[in-house]
DNA sequence: AATGAATGAGCCTTCATTCAT
DNA sequence: CATGAATGAAGGCTCATTCAT
């Protein structure tokens, strides 16, 4: 029994990564019911036992997707705006690369806020879960900077980061339900209008 | 065939709301995976093939739930704020009303909006569904009417409606998942201050 | 708790009727599988549990279904050829009958030779099952007696009778299961073109 | 990925033979009816879900036992009368192959028949379908060529093997369901008879 | 590293039947 | 005479997971 070498590390990370291509695009097609370990091993070229050789259990890919998508997510935030000088026009891109990503892949949003239900006690386990909230914070503190740059204090730019969340997330669940259409209303267009008030508040010094 | 009585179809009404009270029990407790028939019954002290006599079909009783669920709710926004003669105090206790209804019961939440995803389509017929969107709707009029009573176009009041919604269910989310301990706030009192800053917007004729 | 009085047992006697029509006509269209105690209440506007007021199972009602369609079968043979005046016309016709009977009525069939095996040993108790086998009889016996009457031995008779029944429910089922078209051949040619070859070997004292 | 060892899917398929073993078993001792999946599973010494490793269906399960027992009946109608030289022999060893294979088991009957109504619209593809009346076909065209070498035309062979495939059925029906003690017949020896008289109205050039 | 085989628990639903009222 | 209520057993099927090979 020889320790693994380097390039047979390097390949398992790579099948990993493949099981959970297979599993992003299972998850992305069939949604989380159709998602079952059958269904990605199938995706995979494997069969569904393979899969428990990468990842421990559904839980486990369920919270790797997950993380993967949050990277994602930074990777985006982060390369929005790079060429914005003033703190407003980082504030709009920054709140917008957010949100655009998830309004472009609805299906990242369920994961992101376990929005659904059987999975979300079981699986996470406390440390993962405080590494995912890290890094959704992480998305986030760009628009928080610009924020306290604008001239809010560091708990009024916490608290308005937040609300700025929860409104997109609120128009994102309305569009993602369908819901939004009752109202004859555009979740994008909203959610910029909101940003524009929020920027004009701070500008009037109302916050 | 006799015709039955009153009172055999009072008992039988009794029942039928028995077994929703008990999936609404399951449903609370277990989520909506857990949520079977199996369950239910076990809930309600039946065997499962007596739910059947209530409800033709598991999906059935999911959009009773509902039906139900957005009563309460519309009865919750009815009663709030009947004292209340100014506009922007009916707002207040409208909107409260509403969100505090979900806050309270954060299942009530994932029922409204279909979080979850394998009950969507299925089921909920189309008459069913628009059924329940008007109610949904019906909700949130008061806040509607009042936003006009204050001045807003109907245009206008329409889409701080919106808006309004998606900043509460937003903020509910974010608190049901637990994320909104990440940012230190409390729902509430941002949902609060959403309110106040919209009745102040109105108040500036910034709307 | 007195006597049933006449008209009552008369009152009874229609509503068993009615039940065995309801059954009939359920077992016509959905087939011994549709044919649920459930779908035959309903067809005969009572609940389920009313049924078994007037029969003591499911397999009961199948027994009087048998013994009434033998009872038709035995009209529909008994009226045949009643004009014909030779042997060898009273055995076409009679035959007919019968051949026509089941032809024209596919369920009936099934219904009379046990097809389903699920029924088969269960229910039909010995003392039914003879009478229903006599009847059987009594529907042949005509074609037996035309071929004594046209000179054979009541054990050569007895013998063609029963391979023209065998002929006839063969040519049955194979058109009744869509095996015919298989051949390209019509079953009821095939069956006049049997009895005629009969009466051919039959007069040329080939029997 | 491994390619499956020609060792490993041998295996594989003895296993699969094993379940459709036992699933004829069931058949044959409770009848379509009882034939479950539990119960094959049961007889098969499997767990309900583990037939579906080796069948897709129930109704899989019921083709691959009527596929199988045609081949049988194939087999045994190739085997017979291979010493025969005149085709009047050749008529009377292939008629009596299959009858005789149906007189011994009498489900196979059931099976070939689609007596079962349940069985007979769904699961049957119309490729399979028609394989297995090809395969039917197969099992009586022995007769029909033999029919042809004594003299009759394509059409009349094709008309008598019809006929003598219905006389056939008809007595394995009767003997099957037991009217045929209700005459005091036999079936195979008033099935040999038929092929007697056949084979005397060809000699008679009566066809 | 991966397969093929299998488990066991669970899913929703249907059914014939019973029985108090 | 009939209902409404309920049972208990069974139906076909799917699933996450395990494990010898």
């Amino acid at each position: 029994m020889q320790a693994k070498t380097e390039r047979q590390q390097a390949m398992t990370d790579v099948r990993r990564a493949l099981v959970l291509d297979a599993a992003r695009a299972v998850f992305e097609k069939l949604g989380i019911e159709g998602a079952s370990i059958r269904e990605i091993a199938r995706a995979a070229g494997y069969t569904p036992g393979a899969i428990y050789f990468y990842y421990d259990s559904k839980e486990a890919i369920y919270g790797a997707l997950l993380a993967e998508s949050l990277e994602r997510l930074n990777d985006k935030v982060a390369q929005a705006g790079t060429g914005a000088l003033d703190p407003a026009a980082q504030l709009e891109a920054k709140a917008s690369a957010w949100f655009d990503f998830y309004a472009d892949n609805p299906r990242e949003l369920d994961l992101g806020f376990y929005l659904v239900q059987g999975m979300r006690p079981r699986g996470l386990n406390a440390t993962l879960n405080e590494q995912l909230n890290s890094r959704l914070h992480d998305a986030l503190q760009p628009c928080e900077a610009a924020l306290q740059a604008l001239g809010l204090t560091g708990e009024a730019a916490l608290r308005e980061t937040t609300a700025l969340f929860a409104h997109g997330v609120g128009l994102l669940l309305l569009k993602h339900t369908g819901r939004i259409r009752m109202f004859g209303q555009d979740a994008t267009l909203l959610f910029d209008a909101y940003v524009i008030g929020l920027l004009e508040r701070v500008r009037q010094r109302l916050i």
